[in-house]
DNA sequence: GTCGGTGATGTTATGGTATAACCACAACAG
DNA sequence: CTGTTGTGGTTATACCATAACATCACCGAC
């Protein structure tokens, strides 16, 4: 058996997320110390904030948040931030509903498979080289050169496709 | 062999690309008739709009043409003449340009695999079963129950890859 | 020390994408 | 004729993202 191809998968409704957002924010830590990036208070605010669960946020959601914690913070503030984290893998921008979500293997550059629940907005991250090499070999037969591909697939995770009348724990306020 | 997974192919610099437009309108004009939809004045316009080319195209360039065409043309008009023909399959939207191609081969339903080239901004779009199936079977190996795959390839197009230097003949004016 | 460069953020304004809500009207079935 | 449905007009607004310029902190050169 390879090891799993799942590098964030759905989790269960009651989760310690609380570790899983330590340790995004550890990992970013330890990674911006290595590589000498400056994870500033706003970009480490913006980290723990898409983090606040598995669920894509939107960059003005951020924003408001921000708002209420920061003087004078702006549409540039939260995107120039998910601009740093996007460019260094601490996050990913899902194309499909234009929203974003921590990466929880930032250490490898990757353009990371997205498996987006419809019901209770989860995201799950893959990083299947059977996917990769697929479409990349696929592209490569039709004369393309490849330089990045993005895989967003919708449905149902695990537990809303068992259970449809479940409650959605992470579900967003309105 | 087996027939070739890619359904809008590159275009050599100089193609009929009338041909195209005409091929396309005359399909969607027949499954229209066949299926009982109204390919209405707006819709078959829009769609000749969105063939004007094989590069994506952008909701507010159609606006723009439609005004110069049309008495009280809205962002409505183009996005709800854009659904129609998404619904039916005669357009894909491009969800990392948020913009629209015209589909080749609306005839049988599929979520469309896209190659988008960044330089001359050309898209061609693939079907290929080996591309779906692998994203099926590994997205289905971690219990999710797929609905839908947004696949967008970004590089080169064969000529751009073999001419950096080249004119690029679809380029959009600004 | 202070000068100047660099990178981060503040600030204002604008551009680009998409939908809500309501209205008018035509086509058609009962 | 009348109600229903589908299409598009019209106005307004929400949502997503960037341009451009100002300010400030930091840090090394001198
Ligand atoms: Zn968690
Ligand atoms: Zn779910
Ligand atoms: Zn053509
Ligand atoms: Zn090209």
């Amino acid at each position: 058996m390879s090891r799993s191809s799942v590098i964030a998968p759905f989790q269960t409704e009651r989760h310690d997320h609380s570790s899983c957002r330590r340790d995004a924010l550890a990992r970013a830590e330890d990674i911006c110390l290595r590589k000498g990036l400056r994870l500033t208070e706003l970009r480490r605010r913006v980290l723990e904030l898409v983090w606040s669960g598995h669920e894509p946020v939107r960059a003005y959601d951020l924003l408001d948040q921000l708002r209420g914690e920061r003087r004078g913070a702006a549409p540039p503030t939260v995107y120039r931030a998910l601009d740093f984290l996007q460019e260094h893998g601490f996050v990913h921008k899902i194309e499909s509903l234009n929203a974003y979500v921590g990466c929880a293997e930032p250490a490898d550059r990757h353009g990371g498979q997205f498996l987006i629940c419809r019901r209770c907005k989860a995201v799950a991250e893959l990083d299947d080289p059977a996917i990769h090499d697929t479409v990349q070999r696929r592209a490569e037969a039709s004369g393309f050169l490849v330089q990045g591909q993005v895989i967003e697939v919708t449905g149902l995770c695990p537990r809303c496709a068992a259970d449809p009348a479940a409650p959605q724990p992470h579900a967003h306020e309105h």
